[in-house]
DNA sequence: TTGTAGGCGTTATCAA
DNA sequence: TTGATAACGCCTACAA
């Protein structure tokens, strides 16, 4: 049972000091080739690493990051929060994911926890209201990136975020093209960053269509419960409506299924087209349309825009817009 | 801009000693009642809290745990690792997630990183082989529990699983009591543990049904491509089949379009039922039966064991076994 | 009941 | 180019 090995003992093993190991290892201050290829040798042959506790006290850091997301069994969300793990941990860093269930009280509290934790940086997605790190006291404020939720100091941090606009624009005028003359949008009550775009996106694309947006005419909002009735009652006050873009895919597919419970045929009599192109979309009946978010550029973009801020370097209070696909399947056509 | 306070500050401000702060926050060691109020109060003042890298340095602890999964797109993996996460983050360890895709090399690479960064143990979920941590050359081995995953020495470990026997079982039988006389199993090609004692309910189902199973008549093996072509070529040389149980509920969506592709009728023609209770599931047309799994106890007990195994408290050796519970819905009525 | 002091593994400053 | 050493914040024998 050898116990673990220490720079101390790397030091000894080479005949070298701390000093000089600890160079080495960081490829840090100046030192010989002969010395290098000596410490690196013993390095191996002892299968040394470093002691990141160690380390992380005396350059005071903590190689972790925390995320804070509403609703990691989203789609979207779960598959941006994979990849940004997947690249941090490439560059040595350890995530500390949240979820907060869209509850502001928990929020506040994971908070803390992660200040306490001593987290290097934080990555906010999405939620309900401006982001507001200032309810943290923090003497030295943590450096944060925003997906999809604007932050209430743009200053010092960045904003990333899809072009929900355009998905909007796109998705609707695809219900045009297909043929639709009455499309309306589905929406849960929530707002947020993302979904008022999304609207945005709706109305104008109505506006070029010569349609004017009117909230009881073209909207209909839907939570959980009841759909199918509520979804019901609104197409026989409205029976000419023959297309609906539904906010996300979660309610695309709710629509979908209500719809034929009520009888109406998909795309036939009426189209649908979501968002977010969730895995399951391919295996409705018929297969939903979407608009495709692109969570490898997410991803990679966050990242490098929060690891620049860890270390002071790069540019802050910027908005970066990322673009999204069209994907026709059956249920648009 | 007021630095951050550390334990001497905080003795400090109430005029006792490093060691008495310290003994007062662990509650570990005598000091009078009085002290600990005096002391409280100043911590509470000044909003200290831990520097984790320090203690942890000094305990030769890390408080952080490793998760190794196969595929975290799976909403059973998914889910499971994120109760895991939720509860271990209550206690106070931070909980690293690897997705090894089903790739040894990844698995091993993840490993020796993970060991590098001094986890205290370590979660092993699902996997195509027995899991072998000897892999690691390291002194002291890592403390780990396998969720529906064999470890190759049992002695210092855990191993927790759902009943998939028993589940396999109950959906075959159900199959069976809503008037199928020819329920066949549809699978996946890779093995696993938990899909074999799938297996073996299923074929246990049968013989006290008086079929015995046979494996091209009884079962058929379904990778993602050419779904439909497959089951149709299956259909056609085994026309009475009457029944499906498929041995996950991505399998049981993917047969559920494939069947209304081809034109048969669910359940009228055709019942199916699934494994894992997966969210899209109320969603299909019809809604799929399935077989679901307790993940909050899966969590639990699995934090619990590991838990105790890195405390060097509780027994070792054990295996654990999670009721499962079936859950009817239209596909097999 | 409380205090003193050493040491965990690193990095960085200062000398040599 | 290298080495000795202080310091990071904490816990814990040992002493008082």
């Amino acid at each position: 049972m050898n116990k673990k090995y220490s720079i101390k003992d790397i030091a000894k093993l080479s005949g070298v000091s701390v000093a000089t190991v600890s160079r080495v290892i960081n490829d840090n201050g100046r030192f010989s080739e002969e010395t290098r290829k000596k410490v690196q040798k013993v390095i191996r042959d002892t299968d040394y690493h470093t002691n990141f506790s160690a380390k992380n006290l005396r350059m005071n850091k903590s190689f972790s990051v925390g995320i804070l997301v509403p609703d990691i069994s989203n789609y979207f969300f779960a598959n941006v929060v994979q990849k940004i793990e997947k690249i941090l941990f490439k560059q040595g860093y350890s995530t500390i994911i949240c979820n907060t269930a869209r509850d502001e009280k928990k929020e506040l509290a994971y908070l803390k926890m992660l200040e306490s934790k001593g987290i290097d940086g934080l990555i906010v997605i999405s939620g309900a209201k401006a982001f507001d790190i200032s309810k943290l006291k923090t003497p030295q404020k943590i450096p944060f990136v925003c997906i999809d939720r604007e932050p209430k100091d743009k200053q010092n941090t960045v904003f990333i975020s899809s072009d929900h606009y355009q998905g909007a624009v796109e998705a609707t005028n695809s219900l045009f093209e297909a043929g639709c003359k009455f499309p309306i949008i589905a929406s849960h009550s929530r707002t947020s960053s993302s979904s008022s775009y999304r609207l945005r996106g709706f109305k104008d694309a109505l506006a070029k269509n010569n349609i004017t947006y009117n909230k009881s005419k073209n909207h209909i909002v839907l939570d959980s419960d009841n759909i199918t009735k509520k979804l019901n009652q609104f197409l026989e006050l409205e029976p000419q409506i023959d297309g609906i873009f539904a906010i996300n895919d979660s309610i695309a597919i709710n629509v979908l299924s209500a719809l034929l419970k009520i009888g109406k045929s998909v795309p036939k009599d009426i189209k649908i087209i979501g968002f977010d192109n969730d895995p399951q979309d391919i295996h409705s009946y018929p297969t939903l349309s979407s608009i495709k978010q692109d969570t490898d550029k997410i991803a990679q973009v966050t990242v490098d825009n929060l690891i620049n801020l860890i270390n002071h370097t790069g540019i802050t209070g910027e908005s970066i817009t990322i673009p999204v696909s069209l994907i026709q399947r059956e249920s648009s056509k």
